[in-house]
DNA sequence: GAACTCGCGTTACAAGCTGTATCACAAGAT
DNA sequence: ATCTTGTGATACAGCTTGTAACGCGAGTTC
């Protein structure tokens, strides 16, 4: 019974509490997942930095594992991650698509760069950390391969590269790796960087 | 006094034994280290499966980190990784040389790619173990401003790149992760992969 | 052949970590 | 006024890295 939003951000002073050492967790999370990074983060500085016991954050995220997830979640639902990329879908010309989406991935790479530094190479590293990392990396190269397709159809796709290469070259590049380490290498702001994406694609996908 | 060759490598069976040793250690450490990743990896599991005592790996290699640090130089050492890419830089023309570089990179990747997954990102994840790969990255990435600086000489960068960016670009595609990404996404082998990252890189030098 | 070196096993310890189990309490909900 | 529930406080089991101390036996050296 209660209310219709089952369990999330229910109604009443007694949920804001709740909400409130939430937030309180997540971002005392976030600033020693940077300092720190994952494996000597620990759970009971968080605690203390947040200003509460360690049994409280298993009680809210039940494990370390589950924290990490909480952190990229909430991080994508605060860049708004899937309203920039269904926009850039809606642009109805291909080309224009292709760049927005760029354009968008490197604006969200750029909402918190040290956390994502931290966050998506986990995956490579800590078996068990990729299935936090790549379920949402599986959406993101649904949504490439999407605009390369629509490339393809309008007949914009360079030999020797079939949709299936064009979207992992385009994947790899556009992904957060990537993209760090050619922003950090040149000194270059995260948000400016789909200047210097784009000739690169340029070689994949014909843009002009 | 003693012999000449300081520590490393001195004659007799004495050495001899202890190399064994130190080979075992390490061979179990690779293992493990595919199968858990750094993280979870487990000295005493280590020990175990190398049939020495954990202590004896302290006595090695000084600490965890030690011993992964000793597992990159002897994946470098076996791979031959310095005679090739000099090979490759004593061909004449910068074209060939550049793709007689790239070419390399991929051989080498394709050496171990499980460790080098493990390996190459714990530098995003934890910062102690940055200086591990952080070196050995700054190494690659001066061969590869040599390549590209012979190609801007002979006048084959393509507008926009400069030699940094051209650099930064080549340096990041051809970086593990990069490559690892798109073989893995393609289910290709990491020695044919030169063939897509070179016209990936067209858009960068003119290599035709 | 005797004395010596030294790599390794064994055991024990300190300090930190994750994750779980209990008990108590107080503030919001009903 | 009663009930619910989010949180603190504490204790515990089991794992981890790193260090210390003692002993042995095979390889080396004279």
């Amino acid at each position: 019974m209660a209310t219709s939003e089952s369990k999330e951000a229910g109604r009443g002073l007694r949920a804001a509490g709740v909400q409130r050492t939430r937030r309180s967790i997540l971002t005392a999370a976030r600033r020693h997942l940077i300092e720190t990074g994952y494996h000597r983060l620990s759970l009971e500085d968080v605690a203390a930095d947040a200003g509460v016991t360690r049994v409280t954050i298993y009680r809210h995220f039940d494990s370390k594992l589950g924290l990490l997830d909480a952190i990229a979640e909430d991080l994508a639902q605060q860049a708004g991650l899937v309203p920039g990329m269904h926009e850039a879908a809606q642009v109805a010309e291909p080309v224009p698509a292709f760049t927005a989406m760029v354009k968008e991935l490197c604006r969200f790479w750029s909402t918190d760069p040290e956390v994502f530094r931290r966050l998506i190479s986990l995956s490579a590293v800590d078996p068990e950390a990729q299935r936090v990392v790549a379920g949402r990396e599986h959406w993101r190269y649904q949504q490439i391969s999407a605009f390369v397709q629509r490339l393809a159809s309008a007949d914009r796709l360079r030999a020797p590269f079939d949709v299936s290469q064009a979207t992992a070259v385009v994947g790899t590049v556009t992904g957060f790796p990537a993209c760090d380490e050619i922003a950090t290498r040149l000194r270059m702001d995260l948000t400016e960087l789909d200047r210097t994406l784009l000739p690169v694609l340029a070689s994949v996908v014909r843009l002009d």
